[in-house]
DNA sequence: TATGAATGAGCTTTCATTCAT
DNA sequence: TATGAATGAAAGCTCATTCAT
């Protein structure tokens, strides 16, 4: 799977994030410690869907039973603990791309099945989207892993359904990724809005009709 | 034309804020307070566009060169103030669906028009598309205003359409101008992404193809 | 009087600082903001008395009874603070200089004098002779505004000493100044120490002996 | 030589910290204790050089390549973590006091190079000059080390200056100390002022003139 | 009626110190 | 004995909103 840059390394998936593989001698995180980073990520999330991913730090440590300094120890940045707690459903994603390309009946399929598990993922968080426009530089790093690890597999995608003829070519990843975000911002809060449905008339729009 | 709910008379075209009585003596402060407000509707309109609909209160009151008392005397609710700065345009965008209706060649075409003109409103009033899905419970006035004058004549748009058998019917005006709305958000900051190619896609993925 | 620069303009006295002078026609401050300036400005001396110059922001306001928003809006930085609570002084002090040469037998005798009557402010200023030497940015203000006053005062009564003889020229004002304020460090906290003597050894030690 | 108090037996020269019982088997831990111990003097002294005695402790244990609980372990305070890095220095200066009495041709001339020395030490210090100013409670048994080691010592030289009539007496040595590491406060930040220079000024203010 | 002074909650961030591992 | 994770008090600063003048 190609990767444009990335700020992480990280890459394929498990090793990172705790469960370090057999083989390599890792000083192991302190079980203390290892316990409080997950503590605080389920803190985390419970937080980001009560009160959105901006909420204070103080009430995501309160829900965690930890002290603020905690929170810094372990996620210098609010984008550092946002990328932690998403981290496993983004990479889940980036890596659904080639296998959906793989599995299912037209690239076009694939795209558009792609593009509904994203959306189903930001659906569910309160103020990603949002956030993931955000100028705000402290969110830089955030942009710039989402970018990093789902942009090229939605270009890909784009690519394999523009090359089978079923949409129209010259559509960056890049842009398409955002307006489906953009797409999400608020999900969730009216049921008068279904941002699945809306996204599915832009996805409709992208085939080629003629 | 048909309106759903309604917090505000508005209506019809130019500045009537606050319906004076007829013919009685218009006592004299009142000239100061018109000029106040106008000052303030144009020192609104420049640091919206210059920091954001949502920029401190007192940026604005010293632009207007009035104190911030002021404001919340015209304006209690920054809501308040958004609709007066944006109202004409709103108004005129409302106007707008029945003449493009009666003008274009087809329904789809007058929808299609339609929206590229609150596209072009949107893209240019900084910030203005976030706040539109802010659930802050300041907006809601806010929300009311631009749902009363916009979603009906939508609603009309699409129903002609509909009806023309250009596009699919079932989708409600509300859903579609949240959509637009929220394809907007973020317009301007970043070349890479254009707003209104990505409503464009969504607009075409409302036609009918079979 | 020589000002070598100055970013004040404030000048000779009286004027400023309220008390406007009968003339002109300056918008009078409302009555309530000049009670709390100044409630905030005993406030300060006496915290500043308690707990040096750098107490907490939050204690003055406490002490004045205002909330700290009003200590940021009469006093963006802590040195425009200390600079108001001291003004008086650092003024009486650049003034009393000229009138010293005039009225002292010899200038050296005049130097004298008026390093004692700039040390008998300093050493009641706790934590003040300290702030001078810092090298923290916040204070630059703080530190230009002392130089700036009273830096050429000491450079004339230096200069007219050794013009008259009685000391070695060749020693800058702002040498001297900051060798005195070192030397006003920490006094007053301890009996055994006394500033006054050693600020009078450090000028005897100027004079020419030969 | 005289002690007036004393926190620290410390005294006679090399490395004796924590007499070790004579004959016993030492502890096999002890070697890495000692060799923590002087990782981390050796990283205090270069960090109190870059960032000043005061420096995060944090920092310090980083240079070391310890925890920060090892260096709680082995210094329980500040105070014995600078008094620590700076002894050798200290009693260096403090046996020079002494010797210089013998080998100059007068005590006055023994006096002033003794100073010399002693400013040379602390204008290399960064920070150390004013921490021994600081009146924070936690600094108190650093104080009592450098009176209990240099005051002795230029009480010493005053008095045999004074004896000589070079001088008059009077001056205890606990004061002139105390004016001269005022004066070496902030020298080294600021080109335009030259702690040597003033401290010169100092001593020079001691001769007895008549 | 207009002003803008005052309020103070609210948020971030740092770092000395303790103590479980 | 060593480690470094955790704590949480402290402090700075901003800005919406109220209300005395």
């Amino acid at each position: 799977m190609p990767r444009s840059g990335g700020s992480d390394g990280g890459g394929s998936g498990a090793v990172n994030d705790g469960d370090e593989g057999a083989g390599r001698v890792v000083r192991s995180e302190r079980a203390d410690a290892r316990r409080n980073k997950e503590a605080l990520l389920g803190a985390a999330a419970a937080v980001f869907v009560a009160s959105g991913v901006e909420a204070p730090v103080r009430d995501i440590a309160a829900r965690a039973g930890v002290g603020v300094g905690t929170i810094y120890r372990h996620f210098p940045t609010r984008a550092d603990l946002i990328i932690a707690v998403y981290r496993h459903q983004v990479e889940a994603c980036a890596e659904a791309g080639p296998a959906l390309l793989a599995s299912c009946p037209t690239p076009y399929a694939a795209l558009r099945r792609w593009i509904d598990l994203f959306v189903d993922f930001l659906v569910t968080k309160h103020g990603l989207a949002a956030v993931l426009q955000s100028d705000n530089a402290g969110f830089d790093t955030l942009h710039a892993y989402f970018i990093d690890r789902l942009v090229p597999v939605c270009d890909r995608l784009l690519a394999a359904a523009a090359d089978s003829g079923e949409i129209h070519s010259g559509l960056a990843g890049l842009e398409l990724m955002r307006g489906v975000g953009n797409l999400c911002i608020g999900a969730g809060s009216d049921p008068r809005y279904d941002a699945r449905r809306m996204v599915g008339l832009l996805v409709d729009g992208l085939r080629r009709t003629d």
